[in-house]
DNA sequence: ACAATAGTGTCTCTGAGACAATATGCG
DNA sequence: CGCATATTGTCTCAGAGACACTATTGT
């Protein structure tokens, strides 16, 4: 048989195979804590707890995974976040009761003010901060999901200045060092922080200032392509 | 409805979803060169074309996507390798002819010496230097899923020793440090690269000597999680 | 002037790069 | 001994850590 006929004859619904699905953390940086977006589970089974924002692949409309995830984000949050990266990949027989079920992660970052107005319409969709997290129940496995992409985005924050995606598209130096130092979960000094990211050329002053406080503080935006530099060396975890 | 009378009902053959499969890309270090393990497709489509072992979820036999990606590497090589890390996932319509297509890929090393024979007993597998592969045609999109899993482990090659998976148990350090030359494509000072793995006690000298050319070598093996440890400062790419 | 926060100067310390010097086997 | 390869000594240099100091706003 020659492979145009095989395809013409292949009927994949022959086989069984595993459900496959999508989930995204999507952090953001708000009031000094790091949050993650949660919605409300609508349908079985979990119904009604908390869960990741994600759902199934539609083959008509979606060209690619990525395209499946961004879609649902966007009806969650009416935005496409700056920031969208694959996680990993988690699948076996028992995370979900239907059955054999994979899903495919994916981390991404907003500035809060952002999809604020987007969530606000949602009334089953809300940020929450990741230290509240431990105590609550989430849907399926999400709570491990969550713990993955919380990890890797810590170490991020030591070898590149990823993080400023969950920041708006100006921001200050201050402003970053503790959305950094959050996510380590110690004080970096300030010196190495700005001398660093100033020696790699990463970020670009705006020429504008934040009034606040004491003396104002510059603000600036991130360079194109700035999100995939990486240090050779870390700070020190 | 409850949750209960929901699954009773609940039919995932009502929906049409994609293809899914595993993919890895196991690498070997021999003749100073770093080899992928490659099989002939004796299906369609793309039959005959090479591309990497890899199929589909058994929902019986396996328990997690882990379990199928272990299976269909002793299906070839007889053995399971020591290092065996989920690369990503890549999915879209078209990469498979059969149509909307998901692969979740892996990347895992192992000793040459480890399964050599057991290639050999398969006629339609084979070690493929990584240097000889930009010529060929590959199955799929195999050919890039290669690159990606090459540069990820070139990355490690700077801030880790996980390249030693891909070597005997027991090994010598310029053998590793060859390893990571042929790797990150340069050469690499033999006193910073011993330093750091001393310093970092990642390696256990097993009091034994290969005699081979000059002065005999010291033979080590890693100590347990040596895999997981990462230099906080890389060799610069 | 003082409080508050932003930003700088500068010293120390760790660890990579360079490369010369030594050590240990073989014939 | 001389060749080949392994292993160590040591100097330099980049960049992080520490922390004191200066700068710029508001009250």
């Amino acid at each position: 048989m020659d492979e145009a006929t095989f395809l013409k004859t292949y009927d994949k619904r022959k086989f069984d195979t595993p459900l496959i699905s999508v989930d995204s953390t999507l952090f953001t940086y708000h009031d000094h804590q790091l949050k993650v977006l949660l919605v409300k589970r609508s349908n079985h089974p979990d119904l009604d707890l908390w869960g990741l924002p994600g759902g199934f692949i539609d083959m008509q409309q979606d060209k690619s995974i990525r395209d499946t995830v961004l879609r649902k984000l966007e009806e969650k949050t009416k935005v496409i976040p700056p920031y969208v990266e694959q996680l990993q990949c988690v699948g076996d027989a028992n995370r979900d009761k239907r059955g054999w079920s994979v899903t495919v992660c994916f981390s991404a970052l907003i500035a809060h003010q952002d999809c604020e107005v987007g969530i606000a319409d949602v009334s089953d969709a809300a940020w929450v901060a990741v230290d509240t997290l431990k105590d609550q129940t989430l849907a399926f496995d999400h709570q491990a999901i969550i713990t993955v992409a919380l990890e890797r985005l810590r170490q991020k924050a030591l070898y590149s200045i990823v993080p400023a995606y969950a920041l708006p598209e100006q921001f200050t130096l201050p402003e970053l060092q503790q959305l950094h130092e959050v996510l380590i979960g110690k004080t970096i000094q300030k010196k190495s922080f700005r001398r660093r990211i100033e020696q790699a050329e990463l970020l670009e002053d705006t020429g504008e200032k934040r009034y606040e406080g004491g003396r104002p503080a510059a603000l600036y935006k991130m360079k194109e392509a700035s999100g995939e530099y990486t240090f050779v060396r870390n700070l020190e975890g």
